[in-house]
DNA sequence: CGACTTTGACCAGCGC
DNA sequence: GCGCTGGTCAAAGTCG
């Protein structure tokens, strides 16, 4: 299995639900939930997510709220090894309407726009391959789901970029690598953002990587 | 009518 | 073996 795991503002879901638009989903794939449960020591509850853009589709994810940063949503994606992550998605509809279900489950009080991210390597089947996902792409589809769009991810690029954080890897240059050479999105975190990733500095394998590109937006990696 | 959400039940893994 | 916990299933209801 391979896992990503990545922090959302919950003020962006927010904004998604209500308003309809502009704010960012979590991603741009069809989400259709199959589950919630309380999970013990956080007050908030963990919705389960699978994906549902295609037949057969083996990508799922978790939307919980961060328990040290409340107004930060958790979302967990998780594919089997042999597929990869689409570069895109048209319909993004379900995916906002689980994103924004999620946010509002809780709290109420965004806040200032960041977003982190991190990378969480499998234990139950070490990765033998450390950049077979890089080299793939991302897809967790069969390949008949995969299709693409201009907007996929494109939301990054809109994060503020008010702090030194920086987290990158070359994961996202794998869609255009005409494009490889772009410059990398640096994503802002405060100090609890910080605090909260500081345990996972060290990730010599599986660095996250944003790679923002032209008229395009970043891409997420997962390995 | 199809796709989706909700929610209680069920199952498996783990620790005691 | 038992209870706890996390993850999934599936029926019922909702929505467009």
């Amino acid at each position: 299995m391979q896992k990503k795991v990545v922090s959302v503002p919950i003020k962006d879901v927010e904004g998604s639900r209500l308003k309809g638009e502009g704010a960012p989903p979590s991603d741009s794939w069809a989400w259709r939930k199959y589950g919630q449960k309380p999970i013990k020591g956080s007050p908030y509850p963990r919705g389960y997510y699978r994906c549902s853009s295609s037949k057969g589709c083996p990508a799922r994810k978790q939307v919980e709220r961060s328990r040290v940063n409340p107004t930060m949503l958790v979302i967990t994606y998780s594919c089997e090894h042999n597929h990869a992550w689409p570069a895109s998605r048209h319909n993004n509809t379900s995916a906002k309407q689980a994103a924004a279900a999620a946010a509002g489950e809780a709290s109420e009080s965004p806040t200032k726009s960041t977003t982190a991210v991190k990378h969480e390597p499998s234990t139950s089947q070490p990765d033998t391959e450390p950049d077979s996902g890089m080299e793939d792409g991302f897809a967790c589809l069969t390949e008949d789901s995969i299709l693409t769009t201009g907007d996929e991810f494109a939301w990054f690029g809109e994060m503020e970029t008010t702090s030194s954080t920086v987290l990158e890897s070359p994961l996202f240059s794998e869609r255009d690598n005409s494009e490889a050479d772009d410059t990398a999105v640096i994503f802002p975190m405060r100090e609890e953002d910080e605090s909260l990733f500081a345990d996972l500095g060290e990730l010599p394998e599986c660095s996250f990587v944003f790679r923002h590109q032209r008229n395009v937006g970043p891409q997420v990696g997962i390995c």
